[in-house]
DNA sequence: ACCTGAACACCGTTCAAGT
DNA sequence: ACCTGAACACCGTTCAAGT
């Protein structure tokens, strides 16, 4: 009940600043979990942490920037713990699999996060650093190691968008007659769109590591 | 040198339109190849019609009903030879890499691509048909040609995003000591980023046709 | 039916002015 | 150093008015 205690005060200061970088991608987090990325505005954001949106602009350089930071806190909480108890292959199969559900619900975030450098995130770095130490470990040539993370990463981004398809993605509708066998290809998939984008993404993941299972152990 | 020729004339009718949408199509892939899709707006698009902005949608619903024509006309020129003269492997392969070269130019489009109803785009339903019909001939069952078709895209999309990153993607910067065996590994890879991200591309396609390859035969 | 010109409701960003 | 309020240069889209 002390305000004081609220938020740390530095002496010789008239006050603390109201904004921080930290506080910035917490309040992003709000905004996009509650109301979707299409809400979120510098405005929205500056309403939600009750100051300007000109405010924002000493905190952070531009609309982007927030993105960054956004995409690095969620980077953070994608699962590396695979790689520190099993084999590459298992491990790979569970980060893959954490990796594409975090973007599932962020595929706003994928153009910026596949063509970022890496430089401007820590946390992805440190994941990087993780996954890249285990492959090398494992006996997989430094370089090789990065393909295969490159390869995987490109696997995820596009399932994760597969995966936030509408559900009648693959319905020729009334265009039907151009397509006959692939509409009924299609029609006899699992009757979930979500279902079937995870069977796909599994069916198509499980075959990538059995194809660099084998190239690693012939090579 | 006669007028009369560079439009065909209805009869009855005072004056052909002006705009079609095709000529809106190939005026947004003018735009696109010589200026970039940052330059693409409804006001440029006019201008480079001789229309006032708002002409345009008397023709179109929205700048999205335009992402839409000019991603239909780029599926047009995707390579699906192959289904028609190689083994199911092979002609993936060369379908899989004709796709990602068309959308390394063109990754804004990819997250419509990636979520488009089928029912919108014709040539796309075209380019599956095929492409399933090719899969179904050589013994995979059409559910499963559908997950690899849509497994194979997320590569694809993913790979076309990596492709267009900049150069120095994967320098660690200042940050290097968060990743130092990754920086090391990133920086033995290829000299040219473009070549580095060519090969993880095929080393990762190759991959996952080995990995279908032995699913199918299995199965 | 199809086009024009003006207007609308937003965006992200900048900057002088305050404390 | 950090915040406010006003302004700027755009967006995509709508709509009454013309032919």
């Amino acid at each position: 009940m002390s305000p004081e205690q609220t938020r740390p005060r530095r002496r010789g200061r008239p006050s603390s600043p109201v904004l921080s970088r930290e506080g910035i991608t917490t309040a992003a987090i709000r905004i996009v979990s509650t109301r979707g990325y299409r809400d979120l505005t510098m405005a929205s954001l500056a309403r939600e942490l009750g100051v300007s949106t000109s405010a924002l602009y000493n905190h952070v350089s531009s609309k982007r920037d927030v993105m960054l930071l956004l995409q690095d806190r969620l980077n953070e909480q994608i699962d590396t713990t695979g790689f520190q108890s099993l084999p590459w292959d298992q491990a790979l199969r569970r980060w893959a699999i954490s990796y594409r559900d975090c973007y599932i619900r962020h595929t706003e975030l994928i153009p910026i996060m596949a063509v970022l450098p890496v430089a401007d995130a820590p946390q992805t770095l440190v994941m990087y650093e993780r996954v890249t130490a285990a492959l090398e470990d494992a006996g997989i040539p430094g370089p090789d190691a990065v393909d295969v993370i490159v390869g995987v990463e490109a696997l995820v981004f596009g399932a994760a968008y597969d995966a936030s398809a509408p559900a009648d993605i693959f319905d020729p509708g009334r265009r039907a007659d151009l397509a006959p066998r692939f509409g009924r290809a299609a029609a006899a998939r699992d009757e979930d769109a979500r279902a079937a984008a995870d069977r796909a993404f599994l069916f198509t993941l499980d075959s990538l590591i059995d194809g660099l299972r084998r190239r690693v152990a012939t090579e």
